[in-house]
DNA sequence: TGCTTCCTGCCAATAACG
DNA sequence: CGTTATTGGCAGGAAGCA
């Protein structure tokens, strides 16, 4: 993140991480079979919560729809939610970000936020189109074998050509595979690209695929794989086991880094084919998987062991 | 300026494999 | 059955166009 980017009030990828876990949190209603026409009808109340014509006015609960009989109990109630939503978000939120004025109240300049929810877009007409698909659930594009809908024409071509359609347009050259998308021809070429591979900067374990290296939400993030983050994680401690969380243990920007100088692994020529990566040995993993063979390897991963929460090994 | 479209990355679900 | 690879869908950024 350039000082300029943060002089600018962007926020930093980690953040915007934070920001999209926090937006799980947020009660949206798409519930509404009619919800386009939901920013008419629909009203704000002065603390930005909605508050459904159906319902009882000023005595139901925007977040839960609980109803009150009197206003005090339903305004105590709200401060409760407001509190838990703050709460998590300053939990989610890294420690520049949650001190930072603006960001829990208002948006960074340059930003326009949605009326709806905390989040943020770099264009207006990308906050439209975000209001009308999250918030009033206004998808115009549908399929015509499964009535299933969609954003745009993109999305629901993708979903035609990979779900509906037999044919697939775009053949893996190297192995003949035929894929739906575009999209899904360049992931699958990974697959045969060795200068593509994931590796976890705690366990040094290699992945084929990003979503592989943490299929837990938010280890990715942080280069860490699932079982490094988390339950696996007290293996890899010190034995004092002071820093408990990946958080703690590999802050930053929260997002991997991508820099080929970084890579300790060697990846291309070292790897050869696939079959010959196994386990690092000395993290006492199961042999029976690949790891990247190589006296270099080890030599760079006794280099590599007192940085290792300088970055994410990240092979490209 | 607003809308549409494409590109991209992420996550969850599922298939494949040992 | 556990782990890894693959896939489909979602959503934000940004370019193109009227």
């Amino acid at each position: 993140m350039s000082p300029e980017a943060t002089a600018k009030g962007e926020l930093p990828s980690s953040t915007q991480a934070a920001y999209d876990g926090f937006l799980a949190l947020w009660p949206f209603d798409n519930s509404d079979s009619d919800a386009c026409l939901r920013s008419e009808d629909a009203d704000i109340t002065h603390d930005g919560l909605f508050s459904d014509p159906a319902l009882p006015k000023g005595l139901t609960c925007g977040f839960c729809r609980r109803v009150f009989e009197r206003a005090e109990e339903l305004q105590e109630h709200i401060h409760g939610h407001i509190y838990q939503h703050e709460a998590a978000l300053s939990l989610l939120l890294p420690l520049d970000a949650r001190t930072r004025p603006g960001l829990l109240g208002t948006v960074p300049p340059s930003r326009f936020q949605c009326t709806q929810c905390p989040a943020s877009f770099t264009l207006k007409s990308n906050m439209d189109r975000h209001e009308k698909t999250i918030h009033f659930n206004c998808k115009k594009m549908q399929c015509p074998s499964c009535a299933k809908l969609f954003r745009d024409k993109t999305d629901l071509t993708q979903h035609l050509v990979s779900v509906h359609s037999i044919e697939r347009a775009f053949v893996c050259l190297l192995c003949g595979k035929g894929l739906g998308t575009q999209k899904n021809l360049a992931r699958h070429a990974k697959v045969h690209s060795k200068d593509k591979k994931y590796v976890c900067k705690v366990c040094n374990r290699v992945f084929m695929s990003a979503a592989s290296v943490g299929i837990k939400h938010g280890s990715r993030r942080h280069g860490v794989c699932a079982d490094c983050s988390g339950r696996g994680m007290a293996g890899h401690l010190e034995p004092s086991g002071a820093e408990g969380s990946p958080e703690e243990l590999y802050p930053g920007e929260g997002s991997y880094m991508e820099d080929p100088d970084d890579i300790k692994v060697e990846g291309d020529e070292e790897m050869g084919d696939d079959d010959d990566i196994k386990w690092k040995d000395d993290v006492g993993m199961a042999h029976d998987d690949v790891i990247l063979d190589d006296d270099k390897d080890v030599d760079s991963s006794q280099e590599n062991s007192g940085e290792n929460d300088k970055d994410f090994t990240w092979i490209s």
